[in-house]
RNA sequence: GGAGAGUUGGCAGAGUGGUCGAAUGCGGUGGUCUUGAAAACCAUUGACCCUUCACGGGGUCCGGGGGUUCGAAUCCCUCACUCUCCGCCA
């Protein structure tokens, strides 16, 4: 959430950042700003008058001692009306506040200065590609057909034991998953990060500390009988480790990753989107998180995606990097870079990362604070990127290499995999 | 799943109705001493909100929420979590 202070000190900014992300903020800072003059008060009312019985309990004791007891009675009875004038300020106040959070938290996070502005993906900016695209004969095949052809994934199968999107893998399937995943996690503990393997389930303090709760509850799969979500990214339990906690500055800077499954509902998908390994309810993840110092947190950001363009190099594939913009970018992202790779025999580009950086957005959510040099309590930054989500590497790789002997594996995989060529 | 015990400041740990935001110890920070360091000694050391140009003043917080009372860390209810024993189990 944005922080009330700038809301408060710079309205019309806020309101024209926000409307690179085609979110038209006006009215709500209008009663945002309401809002907090009747907090503040309320606030104020309030204190004044538990000032007042707080002095007046402290004598009730004080006259009792001194067998004053009539003027104690008559202090009692005043207490008991500034009470029922502090249930009422209390009231108000609660009421005031809750309703304030509310609408703070419908504002999405503002835009770094560099997204340019636009209303769906066709505005997004490609920044940087690399690597020659493949030359597939006419006769390719897309991946869900390859998955077919060699039995290592089993999409009929697992509409069967569960539904559509959750596909089983099988044989050198099965260990090309576990190649890329210990593959890319070894990747991430080379450059400094340290492994967690988080719970898949979350409550909801968690889910509204990333973001996903209250608005997007619709895209998580819930556990009524517990009042739990599954996790749609290994983002929401990695970075909510740091929920309610402050830092030290010398903690800088934190490096986490995790591999985990991915859980996510898809509702309202459909057609070419979703066909083979393109978008699943459940797939898996090397997920990167962040915290960083807010000074730092830009440069943090370059290098995670040179982290994740050499995970690409390295797995031979071509890829193109997009800086999203505004009507792209996610309700807590300021500054997002998506990452996709070429699939040859679909003749698309799928997104195979989205590195983000959050800036305070989520750590004022979560109150994830750090202490500076001058012991003063501030914000800290939180990033994190796939690094990376399998299923469309799979599509991608599958589709790319194969050759009449079969699919070939990259170099950089086969001491994983054990095999060089899926046949 | 059954029975019981517990949750206090960065940590340990006292406190069972009034002067307790909270003893004490450890840790942290600053200082004295020292060539330097250690030890010792002295001081200081939570978060949040309102108010003030500032100095300061006021308020809230002893797991979360609610209640009793003039007054709650302390009593009651409730939820969460932790621990112990029993049961079950990868």
């Amino acid at each position: 959430m944005l922080s009330l202070q700038l809301i408060r000190d710079k309205k019309d900014f806020v309101a024209e950042r926000l409307s690179v992300k085609n979110f038209d903020a006006t009215g709500l800072l209008n009663e945002i700003i309401d809002l907090d003059k009747i907090r503040r008060n309320t606030q104020s009312e309030l204190d004044n008058v538990l000032a007042e019985a707080n002095r007046i309990s402290k004598s009730i004791g004080q006259l009792y001692k001194s067998g004053e007891a009539d003027k104690a009675e008559a202090a009692k009875s005043r207490s008991v009306e500034l009470k029922e004038q502090s249930k009422l300020l209390s009231a108000k106040l609660t009421e005031t506040a809750t309703l304030l959070n509310k609408k703070i938290v419908e504002l999405p996070n503002i835009p770094h200065e560099s997204v340019p502005r636009g209303n769906s993906d066709q505005d997004n900016e490609t920044v940087f590609e690399e690597g020659k695209l493949p030359n597939l004969p006419d006769d390719a095949l897309p991946h869900w057909e390859l998955a077919a052809k060699y039995k290592i994934i089993d999409f009929d199968l697992g509409s069967k034991v569960t539904g559509a999107g959750f596909p089983f893998y099988r044989g050198q399937g099965a260990r090309l998953q576990r190649a890329l995943i210990n593959f890319f996690l070894d990747e991430a503990i080379a450059a400094g990060y340290l492994e967690y393997q988080p719970p898949l389930l979350i409550n909801e303090d968690s889910g509204f500390g990333t973001g996903q709760l209250p608005d997007k509850e619709g895209q998580m799969y819930f556990v009524n009988e517990d009042n739990l979500y599954l996790i749609p990214t290994a983002e929401v339990p990695i970075t909510n480790i740091y929920r309610d906690v402050i830092l030290k500055e010398s903690d800088f800077p934190i490096k986490n990753v995790a591999y985990s499954n991915c859980f996510r509902r898809e509702a309202g998908s459909y057609g070419k989107d979703v066909r083979g390994l393109n978008r699943l309810h459940q797939f898996d993840k090397v997920e990167i998180v962040q915290i960083e110092h807010p000074d730092n947190s830009y440069d943090t950001l370059e290098t995670m995606k040179e982290h994740v363009a050499n995970l690409l190099r390295k797995l031979e594939l071509p890829f193109r990097i997009l800086r999203l913009c505004g009507g792209d970018l996610s309700f807590t992202s300021a500054l997002t870079f998506d990452f996709e790779t070429y699939s040859g025999a679909q003749k698309r580009w799928l997104e195979v990362s989205s590195v983000s950086n959050f800036e305070s957005y989520q750590a004022n959510r979560m109150k994830l604070r750090f202490k500076d040099k001058n012991g003063k309590t501030r914000l800290a930054h939180t990033l994190n990127g796939s690094a990376l989500a399998l299923p469309r590497i799979v599509a991608s790789l599958l589709e790319n290499n194969q050759t009449p002997q079969g699919i070939k594996i990259p170099k950089a995989l086969q001491r994983y995999t054990g095999f060089d060529m899926i046949k």
